[in-house]
RNA sequence: GGGCGUGUAGCUCAGUUGGGAGAGCGCCUCGUUCGCAACGAGGAGGUCGGGGGUUCGAGCCCCCCCACGUCCA
């Protein structure tokens, strides 16, 4: 059986069973801060197994791309040197939302994996493991789930291969410290004594050599643990279960190890074409193979998911991953670097299961992978020439002094990595080579400070965790939206209030609270669009019982309203709701715009433009997306031009609700791809007659929109700009803020053109010949000076004085700035021969003094002392170069005076 | 989010406890040559990333910001 067919076949087993089959989830997940990248089947789910979200389905199946590597699990160190870690691989699951539990989940995964119908694993090679009982909170312990051990007994399971695992390590599983936990069962699968990796012949199950392999784990979501450690037995308890498919495929190829399956060979036999090196000849360079391989795979993934390698977050792990790969690449084949082509294998091998590999999310992997690969060759030839500057003091060391062995220091070398990200292995091996000792507790040393000052500065995710009462409520009843239809809604019911010290049953006025609806046209942040703001009135709308100051959603289907209380408020009571319909209005305008321009980026720089965050304000409107380089005046000027052509088209905009599935197939945008909660989606489309598809624009959207693109009234970019590597951000505005701006600019441009005394259009060339008179000028002046100073010279010489056989010239010149003076010095000293000039000029009620000494008399005279010396007297400081130096000073009435001590001066210093 | 590093002519970069903004390559003009390369002479080209501060004086010191590189989280 392929790997591609191991996938079909476990969807398709649950599919028969009434699974519905959930595709797979972003690799980036956006909703949940906690988590780098998706890195189990049930992430998508967390929320509907907190009760948070509702779906409308209660069993599911899915395949699921996930990443480990970064955060909390991190096995990207591994990865190469072991049959089974991975950074991508892909997880097979069912999952129970109350519906089934462990008996029904137990003969599943027993049909599938032995039944001959299916996977067909014989029996007497699998090993079934079940929670052996733990104190799993204080005082609270647990016995052996013997449920779960019945149920797999009565499904064929010998007795003997049954095995009651203690603790909480192994076989119990919990979300976290409080939320639901269970006891988890799973399925091992035994390899046979060529899979020890320390040569056993015949150890037995729950030996570590990697014989006995876990293929399945089934978690049982039974109870729930709350603050205080208590454990209560959930209502609906759930099943969420993880089957490897890089394990399974090797078992059902009877392979050790994963990357000797058919997900991973197609990778390395494209490696070795680039290479002399040959696959499982040798056990040191086996390794990069695995590496260039499983990295492949990851990096392809992770930038089709969006993710751009950068210097934080996520792209840094990305970026790490892309560079070991890309190092190993180097270790196969000096040739050429390769890693690019490796990608383009894994596009290839992987379009079957996951089309977007093919589409426009994958089509820019390989541009992003070889511009990577471009980078990093430039970082390494640098990191590598200070390497050789650090190493060569030592080299020349070892030489002079061959019995004292050379160390390479970990600081230096720390540096070398943390500044210059010169990888530590050519750190390590290019010592080695030379035979230097390098410090390697040094350098563990100075990374442990780094970590602990990064530490130090984390403040750590402040996630607001949805207030209970509202998972509560969430139970019984949905907020019905009606801010599509309008800005006002009458006779909705006050569902609940809610406090900072939880839920209410009434607020008296002036209280603050957040309240909760049955329906209400206030639109509540999400999607970019922030929330609208107004007030709940009587339903005859002539007195006012509420402020509303936003909205938000606390769980997936509730609105809360933040409100001031105006007037008493009880459960139960009537409202109208109306919003600010202004500010609406000017979010409409803007959503809409952001739509467009979303269209207009794509059709003028590529479909490789992915939204990664947005923002709808009544104000301006600010949209990020993934691009690789800045986007030129010119092509903004496009995009302008392009989505102003669509306004003024004045297009009816619709919005229909769809399946999902339909909708994505219609050529929807869908951005936040982790997640879609309901089966039906809300698609925003602006037609077009005019466009090849009939639609200029499609998105998944739940935002509030203009009926009509003419109501924007005018587009126009602001400023561009990058927010991380690869991800470039525009801020716009519409309608009467784009008049507004533009009216304020024009009358700039008049202000200007007048003061000018040009016409608005010749307003660049007015200040161009500005520019270029001013530059004329100053040279002129500088010419003139330099004339004046030079001209200046021989009556100022007729004043020097013969000091010891030294001619010294003190002087006060007059309109001379420090440059001319310079100057003076300059010719003054040519045509002294020998000797020592001192000017000194008044300028702005200040002293400038300068200096200048005669090369011949520099060894005894130094114009940095004396103009020290003189400063002082002028209020002032100052020094400089042995034969030219400056100073200046605040008391210009004690010129005079201080140029006269100047003779006695050189006197005194020769 | 926290470190470290870099930003100077079109390009690659130098610039010493703060005191004349430079080199190489490229560009323009002239010379040499049948012509080109090479060579010789001359020249243009700089908000020293931006802003503030300290100082008589800042490319250099201090603070803030921006861009890029890099490490840690």
């Amino acid at each position: 059986m392929t790997g591609n067919e191991v996938r079909k076949t476990f969807l398709r087993f649950f599919e028969e069973r009434a699974h519905r089959v959930v595709r797979s989830s972003s690799l980036m997940p956006t909703n949940d801060p906690t988590l780098l990248f998706t890195n189990a089947g049930m992430n998508q789910f967390k929320d509907v197994f907190l009760g948070l979200e509702q779906r409308d389905y209660r069993t599911a199946t899915s395949c699921q791309k996930c990443v480990r590597a970064g955060g909390k699990h991190n096995d990207l160190e591994n990865v190469g040197f072991t049959n089974r870690h991975h950074t991508f691989f892909e997880m097979l699951g069912n999952f129970s939302f109350g519906e089934y539990f462990k008996k029904d989940a137990i003969a599943y995964a027993m049909e599938l994996v032995t039944s001959a119908k299916w996977y067909g694993i014989p029996l007497d090679k699998l090993y079934f493991t079940v929670f052996g009982g733990a104190e799993v909170a204080p005082g609270t312990v647990l016995d052996t789930d013997s449920e779960a051990a019945a149920h797999w007994a009565s499904v064929g399971a010998p007795k003997d291969r049954i095995i009651p695992v203690p603790g909480l390590k192994e076989n119990f599983w919990a979300m976290g410290d409080t939320g639901p936990c269970g006891p988890c069962s799973e399925i091992h699968y035994d390899m046979g004594p060529d899979a020890s990796d320390q040569d056993h012949k015949d150890c037995e199950f729950g030996c570590e050599c990697g014989r006995y392999v876990e293929i399945w784990n089934l978690v049982f979501m039974q109870f729930n643990r709350d603050a205080d450690g208590k454990i209560s037995p959930l209502p609906k308890p759930c099943v969420d279960t993880g089957m490897g498919l890089e394990r399974v495929t090797a078992v059902m190829q009877g392979k050790v190890s994963n990357f000797d399956t058919d997900l991973f060979m197609p990778l390395i036999h494209k490696a070795e074409e680039f290479t002399l090196a040959r696959y499982g000849r040798d056990p040191k360079v086996d390794p990069s193979f695995r590496i260039v391989a499983d990295h492949a795979r990851a990096t392809t993934f992770l930038i089709a998911d969006g993710v751009m390698p950068s210097n934080e977050g996520r792209g840094y792990v990305l970026r790490k991953i892309m560079r070991r790969g890309m190092r190993h690449a180097r270790v196969l084949g000096p040739e050429k670097p390769f890693f690019t082509e490796l990608v383009l294998a894994v596009r290839e091998l992987m379009a079957d299961a996951y089309p977007e590999l093919m589409g426009s999310a994958g089509a820019h992997v390989p541009k992003v992978v070889s511009e990577e690969e471009r980078r990093f060759t430039r970082t390494l030839s640098v990191g590598l020439a200070k390497l050789d500057e650090d190493l060569a003091p030592l080299i020349e060391a070892m030489k002079s002094s061959p019995r004292n062995p050379a160390v390479y220091g970990g600081a230096p070398a720390f540096k070398l990595y943390d500044t210059y990200g010169l990888p530590l292995d050519f750190i390590v091996d290019a010592s080695r080579d030379l035979g230097i000792a390098f410090d390697q507790a040094g350098f563990d040393r100075a990374m442990e400070e780094q970590r602990t000052r990064a530490k130090a500065s984390w403040k750590g995710v402040a996630r607001d965790v949805a207030n209970p009462a509202y998972a509560k409520l969430a139970d019984t009843f949905r907020t019905e939206p009606d801010f599509y239809f309008g800005t006002k809604t009458r006779d909705c019911r006050i569902e609940a209030i809610i406090t900072k010290y939880g839920p209410v049953n009434e607020i008296a006025k002036g209280a603050e609270a957040e309240i909760v609806l049955d329906r209400t046209s206030i639109y509540s942040e999400s999607g970019g669009q922030v929330a609208d703001t107004g007030g709940f009135y009587d339903n005859s709308e002539s007195l006012e019982v509420a402020e509303v100051r936003g909205a938000y959603y606390p769980v997936t289907s509730l609105i809360a309203h933040r409100i001031v209380a105006k007037e008493d408020l009880h459960v139960g009571d009537r409202v109208a709701t109306v919003a600010d319909p202004e500010r609406r209005a000017r979010n409409m305008r803007n959503h809409t715009a952001t739509h467009l321009m979303n269209a207009a980026l794509r059709n003028i720089l590529g479909t490789h433009v992915k939204q990664s965050g947005s923002l709808v304000a009544p104000d301006h409107l600010r949209f990020d997306f993934s691009h690789f380089a800045a986007v030129d005046p010119s092509e903004i000027a496009e995009i302008e031009q392009q989505v102003n052509e669509e306004i003024r088209k004045d297009l009816e905009i619709r919005t229909d609700i769809m399946n999902i599935d339909e909708a994505l197939a219609s050529g929807a945008l869908a951005f936040f791809g982790d997640k879609y909660p309901e089966a039906n989606v809300r698609v925003v489309t602006i037609p077009d007659a005019a466009s090849p598809r009939g639609f200029y624009s499609k998105e998944l959207c739940g935002g509030t929109h203009v009926s009509r693109t003419g109501a924007i009234g005018l587009f126009k970019i602001l400023a561009e700009q990058s927010t991380a590597a690869g991800i470039r951000r525009i801020e716009a505005i519409s309608g009467d803020r784009a008049l507004s701006d533009y009216q304020r600019a024009l009358q700039t441009l008049r202000i200007a053109a007048g003061l000018l005394n040009a016409s608005e259009d010749g307003l660049i060339d007015a200040i161009e010949r500005q520019v270029d008179a001013l530059k004329a000028l100053e040279r002129q002046l500088d010419t003139l000076k330099r004339k004046a100073a030079g001209s200046q010279a021989p009556g100022l010489l007729e004043q020097a004085r013969e000091v010891k056989g030294v001619r010294v010239l003190a002087a006060q010149v007059s309109g001379f700035d420090r440059e001319a003076l310079r100057q003076l010095v300059d010719s003054l000293r040519q045509k002294i021969g020998s000797g020592v000039i001192v000017l000194a000029s008044a300028e702005d009620g200040k002293v400038a003094l300068i200096t200048g000494v005669t090369k011949d008399l520099t060894p005894k005279l130094h114009a940095g002392k004396i103009v020290q010396e003189i400063a002082k007297l002028v209020g002032g400081s100052g020094g400089g170069k042995p034969d030219l130096a400056e100073a200046g000073g605040k008391d210009t009435s004690a010129i005079e005076k201080a140029l006269s001590t100047v003779y006695p001066l050189v006197d005194r210093l020769l």
